[in-house]
Parts: C-alpha cells; sequence; structure tokens
DNA sequence: CCCTCTAGGATTGTCGACAATTTGCGTCCC
DNA sequence: GGGACGCAAATTGTCGACAATCCTAGAGGG
C-alpha cells in the first residue's frame, strides 16, 4: 500500500458493474422518463441486439426488473412495460405512505437531524432550480430525490429496498400527468414545511404534513380517491 | 364453452408454472426453514445437477433470490445465504411494523372487517393446534400465515410483495432463536386481541396492539434494542 | 523467515443454437 | 357466409460449451 489514502477517488475495477444491471438501469432510466410508454412489448431479440450482448445477460436485466414490478412477463408471449390504472396510483400512494412514514419516524428520532435536513434542503434547493428554469422533468426528478434521500436517510436497507420500485412507479405517474400538476412554488413549499418540522423535531407535525402531502398527490392523480379514509379506488386492479 | 361453469375448479395448463419459479420457491422454503443455513454458498454446476436442470433457468431463480434479499451475491465469487445479525432483525421489524401498520389501517377502513377477522381467526386456530401439538415450526408458520393474510386482505399488491420478503426473513430469525421465545399462550393470546381490535374498528388500540406485538418480538431477538424509541441497533449493518 | 510471483483449479459470465409454446392467418368444410 | 381446423411465423424457454475472472497453494528469491 504505497499510494496514500485519499489520492485517487474512487479508482474501482474498469467493470465495477455487471452487464445485467447496467441494461437493467439504462431500461429502468427509459421506463422512468416515458421513452419506453406502458405497454410496449420488449422483444428480447431486438434488445439484445442493441445493447449487442446475448440475450443471456440481458433476459438477466429483464427479470431483474419483472420482480420489482417494472416489467410483466406472460409466459410464452413476452415482456411488457406495466400500465398503471388509477387503482395502481392509489396504491403506490398507499405503500409510500406507509414507507415513508416509517422512515420520516427513524430519521426523527434518529439523532442526526439537522444532517439529514441539510441533505434534504440540498434535493429542494434542485426543485427550486428546476422551477425557475420552468423544467419540469428536472422538478420531478429533484422531487423523487428528495423522498429518495428520506428514506437513504432512515438508515434500513430493507426500506431503501422497498422503496426503490416505489418511487420509480411513482416518476411514471408523474410523467404520464405532469401538466395536471399543483403550482411549483406549493410543490417546494410542501418540502420546505417538512424539513422544517424534521429540524425542530416536531413528530406530530412531520408525520401530519407527509400525510397531507401523499394525499394530495394521490388526489390530483387519481380524483375521487382518498388514502386517509379507506375510499375504495375507481379500479381495483389488485389482488 | 360447453362446460358449465364452477363444475371443474382450478383446471389449469399442466406447467402454469415456470421452472425458475419452481426452483426458487424450493430454495425459499430450504432457506425459510434453516436447511440451508444462513452463509452457505450455492453452486450453480452443483444445483444445476440436484434440480436436473440447465444452469440458465437456475441461474434465473438464484437472481430472483438475490432481489428479494435472500441471497447475496458477490461477483465471480458465488451466492450466499443472507446471515442475518442483530442489526437485521431490527431492520426487518421496523420495515415490517410499517407494512403492518398500513395493513391494518386499509384492513380497518376497508370495509369488510368481519370477513377479514374471519380469515385471521383462521390461522389463529392452526396457532392452537400447532400449540397443543407442541410443534415450534407448525406454530411459527401458522405465525406468519397470520401476518400474511392480514397483508392479503389490505387489498394492496405492492404491500403484498414487499412483505413477502419480509415474512420469509421473520422465519429465518424464528427458526434461528426458535427456543427463546414466549410462552404460547401469550403467543396466541396477542392475535386474538388483534383480531377483537380489528373486528371492533378500534383503530387505536388494533395499532397500539401491533406496534406492542413488534416490540415485544424484536426485544425477545434482540435484546436490548427497541423499535419505538430510535435506539440504534447494536450491530449497524445498514447503508 | 517472510514476501512475491506464478501456476492450477474452480466458479461465474457469456454466447450461439436448438426445442417448446403461443398466436395469427389461411384454408377447408358445412 | 360462418365456424373450426391446421399450418407457419415469431417469440420465449432451455441447453451445453467456451471465455473471463477470482481464490489458493506452492515454489522461488530476498
Amino acid at each position: 500500500m504505497a499510494l496514500p489514502p485519499g489520492m485517487l477517488p474512487e479508482i474501482e475495477p474498469v467493470s465495477r458493474e455487471s452487464t445485467a444491471a447496467v441494461i437493467a438501469r439504462q431500461l429502468r432510466d427509459a421506463i422512468m422518463t416515458g421513452a419506453l410508454p406502458p405497454g410496449t412489448q420488449l422483444g428480447e431479440t431486438e434488445l439484445a441486439a442493441r445493447f449487442q450482448v446475448s440475450r443471456g445477460p440481458l433476459r438477466e436485466a429483464m427479470q431483474h426488473l419483472v420482480s420489482e414490478g417494472l416489467l410483466r412477463s406472460e409466459r410464452h408471449r413476452g415482456l411488457f412495460v406495466i400500465d398503471l390504472e388509477p387503482g395502481d396510483v392509489y396504491d403506490i400512494y398507499a405503500a409510500r405512505s406507509a414507507i415513508e412514514r416509517a422512515a420520516m419516524l427513524r430519521a426523527l428520532r434518529g439523532g442526526d437531524r439537522d444532517r439529514i435536513a441539510d441533505l434534504l434542503e440540498q434535493t429542494v434547493v434542485e426543485m427550486a432550480t428546476a422551477a425557475s428554469e420552468d423544467d419540469p422533468s428536472a422538478l420531478s426528478t429533484a422531487d423523487l430525490r428528495f423522498h429518495e434521500a428520506l428514506i437513504n436517510a432512515s438508515g434500513s436497507k430493507r426500506l431503501v429496498r422497498m422503496a426503490r420500485t416505489l418511487l420509480i412507479e411513482t416518476r411514471m405517474c408523474l410523467t404520464a400527468l405532469q401538466s395536471t400538476y399543483q403550482r411549483v412554488e406549493e410543490r417546494v413549499e410542501e418540502h420546505t414545511k417538512l424539513i422544517q418540522a424534521l429540524r425542530d423535531g416536531d413528530e406530530e407535525t412531520a408525520l401530519a404534513l407527509l400525510d397531507a402531502h401523499m394525499e394530495d398527490a394521490v388526489q390530483r392523480l387519481a380524483p375521487g380517491t382518498s388514502l386517509t379514509d379507506g375510499h375504495a379506488p375507481p379500479v381495483p386492479g389488485n389482488a
């Protein structure tokens, strides 16, 4: 170990990521941003040619996305990008509400409230920047990064893992219904208030704001449904 | 459609499940029950021979289990059954608490409280039977089935999906620390009270009982940690 | 005696080809 | 003209072999 530590940061093996992981990430992004619209069929042969790999690694990537819930697989038929029905929007936000509530609780009680608040504020700055530049896509990305950061801050491996798919699905929702969104100032403001409550250690307010945040989103994306009262989703595409 | 409906129930194609899914399920069970102890290395070649399939479908099954979090994959090294550290126990129950709280809320507000309560009571009967026969393994299985039923009753695809891995990990915990468990009557009683609160629609009591149930389990499995106050897990194996 | 380098074995990663299944269309019979 | 049957194309499922990578053990040199 002749090299002093800290000199060459992040010098990692040329291929630190498996081929399948790279492909999965690319497809994830494509699905998330809407480049691959819901319902499209993904042919293995075609994709293998596009990525210049064999069908083996590609299948692996696809299966990963299937188990994440982004693709649905029909045996001997093909793989399709999931399409989100109104019932799914309800379901996604109900699940997110559960996860983020838990994450917030752990952040509140975990100790480093100020450090976490600082991290979150960073993403709000990104939101504000995107808002001032009138870039809805970047705004949604920053929004999601806020929630991702909150969940990461919880320090729970499993909350993080479970949230990954949910946040991607959320992004799909936002992409699909980008236009019908609220005033950007309001959207930024909601997050700012959330951070303040966290910084103050005000559990009741923080959880209430979080619930309201989710409730707002659900009512905007799937009008007529509600998280708090157990009102049935319009299209119950659930098990 | 000459056949009257309801006559031949569940007549499905001979092989409705993919090969990989069958293998994955078998391995899942083996891991869950402790037949494959934590830390075991799973060689692809060896397993492929045991299951009499090629490495293709087998790899697919393995990758599925990896993404579920039951196996950990070290590139070019092999696949290993995860071993749960005390910090993981904390993490598992924190996540379960979040999921089951949400499921309980939806069950409470969803409508069919009595129907759900009946379903749950069925699993408690299983628990009582296992208890009277002094079969700890069956008791744990029934216990898990209670919670699985609760989450299924929520009607949320995503809660169900996220809970699957958690319940398997819970089973691993119970298997590993089977002996140090509480009085069986108490264990059955806790679930019974939970059902009663659900049937009554008493949200406050139901949620409090659920929290207490989780807190009890965590303190038994990982003494010194607590879910409710944010007390740090002893071995923070988290990100 | 310790460190380094090298060769061996074993395991995973990748590939191309073959087999099984499904779907859609064309044809034939009624 | 309507319906059922059967064929063919396309796609997924499966397989065995080859290549790349990593750990281990041993010899050699300092």
